[in-house]
DNA sequence: CATGAATGAGGGTTCATTCAT
DNA sequence: AATGAATGAACCCTCATTCAT
């Protein structure tokens, strides 16, 4: 009977995902996220000694479940196409995910607070699959420096749309921000082209 | 005695602003901020009519005060060069203001939720202080098209940066990240000059 | 410079009636009262030591002012139909004014918690207006015993219509019972005629 | 286990129909109600959803279980006497339960204003079970159009005598006001009886 | 093991009142 | 004498959490 309580554990997470992505940390109550996931309040101490070791295993889950399936990159396209079309699907994924999106970023000035060391980890963790998927696109004279960078301006970036996201509603000039960035990385990796 | 006024108002502010660094928005209660600011619970009422307003006058209090004093652009640099120097700048006041940087961008998110049309208010403040900043520095030449760009991207790429500080705990990579950006604002100005 | 103080003082007080009226006595805040008199504040706790100082004044006023304006009785008409008449008067007058009405039926509630003689005082000078009233229509056969339980009777009766018009928002249904009353009155009247 | 949770509302609605009655509507905090039922405060948020839920609530009490039980009419006794008989009732429950009276009479202003529409719902309430009893004690020849319209003239009256008695203190002349009123009260059910 | 019932602590806000000028 | 500025106390309500069963 060890699954039932483990598949409890998962709902109550994934409620409380989408609670915070709907309310923000502040209005993640534990009443909301017990009612969302079809518990009794009271569940929810029984399954997490208290709150903050729910929002905690929210981070576990996403390494696990989520963040692998929103990029795919066509192998030897070349770095900076590769980053251009990592960005532009990024900023799909956060249109397509808009609650989500935003839930993860509050999640980490949360879990900076609360547990220092968790945050870097769980923000690398997300640079690291970027970082992967880029080298898959990478031909032969790509500079591979580049990739650790890429990612962490691509991840920066992410983020930074999400905010400005939140800010103008998700519409509007966000299109060209995006062209201009994704030349400027064609520009860089051009740029950077390892002579032979 | 109007000075007076304006600087419990201002000290509110600033408590305020260290409050939510601290303890996050969800901790940031009225109580915590009278209290970091000397003052009882009611003056907060009496100089804010809510604890938005306040939020709100954040905001203004960065966008005026903050950001205007900490970017300056040579006039007639080039636009490109005026971007990337902003960029710096940016960087180098999150840095040295980390504070205020969390509590802006943690606002941001708190804001929308009480007043979506607020928020883009409020986002906007920030990016016309940047837009203004770069006009001053652009040549004959320079695009004025991409001013607005350029702004929402420094506005996006701080951000960013943020969220990675918070993550990562403001050591480290982010000197690269911040020379490579750089660098592409300057090509990107170089590529859209105009022809006379 | 007495006269000034005076009609402030008055000021206040027929700006507290009507907010009573129209937000009850637990939405008649000093502020609200200030305002509506457009006065600042302080000055209401100038003029009055106290909240409970100026309600009390209220009724002083109403005494002078206000009551007996809006009864009158042709003469000789008959005591039956005099007070069948003051009746439908006083019902008309609960309709002119509800809010009016209103408010002196709150405070009789609130004037007998904070000083409980002054409320029968009070009370009782409505009553003696509807009885001087009666008297001026009464016929040489009408019996004398029955004014002032006429008066009694119409007093409760114009507090039992006020109540009910709170509650049924003032139409409907309020005719028939009025005019139900009246025949009484006239009724009772007949049947106590004396006999020369 | 339901039974507690049963008689702790009841504790607290009659908590609360007594602190209106000594304090008015504007002294009937929360904090003063759980005090008087002896419960902590936030019981009263947990059988009750709010304020306003109470005092609706206590209307309930008064109509279900209070007027149910204070007034008895002998079947078939006629209207008139019925009318009669149950104002006399009514009168002596309110001298029996001056509390209860004055509660139900203040509510009624309170609560209209809170929300117009749950006003009249209340009041009505009241009326019905006046107007049922009545029915029970109607003869044949009885008039069932005057069933509505005593109720609720006893209502009104009912109202009147709470006023009243507020400024009176409850002793005095109401007997023979009494008397007057259901005098004429079997006077009109005479007048308007069905000829078969 | 699981949960309905219960609550102390604290949330944002407004109040009548007083102070300083 | 007159009032803008200021505030302690209290408002209704909701929170995360713990009991009792």
């Amino acid at each position: 009977m060890r699954v039932p309580a483990d598949e409890r554990r998962r709902a109550l997470i994934q409620a409380a995902i989408e609670v915070v992505a709907e309310h923000g940390i502040e209005g993640a109550t534990t009443r909301r996220i017990a009612e969302r996931a079809g518990s009794p309040l009271a569940r929810l101490h029984y399954c997490f000694s208290s709150k903050e070791e729910l929002i905690v295993a929210i981070f576990e889950s996403l390494a696990n479940d989520q963040f692998e399936a929103a990029v795919h990159i066509r192998p030897g396209v070349g770095l900076g196409r590769a980053a251009a079309s990592m960005l532009r699907q990024l900023a799909a994924w956060i249109d397509r995910e808009p609650t989500f999106a935003r839930a993860q970023v509050e999640l980490v000035f949360w879990i900076a607070r609360q547990k220092d060391s968790m945050a870097s980890k769980v923000y690398q963790m997300a640079v690291d699959v970027f970082a992967e998927r880029l080298r898959e696109g990478m031909r032969d004279d790509d500079d591979p420096n580049l990739v650790e960078l890429f990612a962490k301006m691509i991840a920066a970036y992410g983020d930074g749309m999400v905010v400005q996201g939140v800010a103008f509603g998700h519409k509007g000039i966000r299109e060209d921000l995006l062209d201009t960035t994704a030349e400027s990385f064609e520009r860089l990796a051009e740029a950077h082209r390892l002579v032979h």
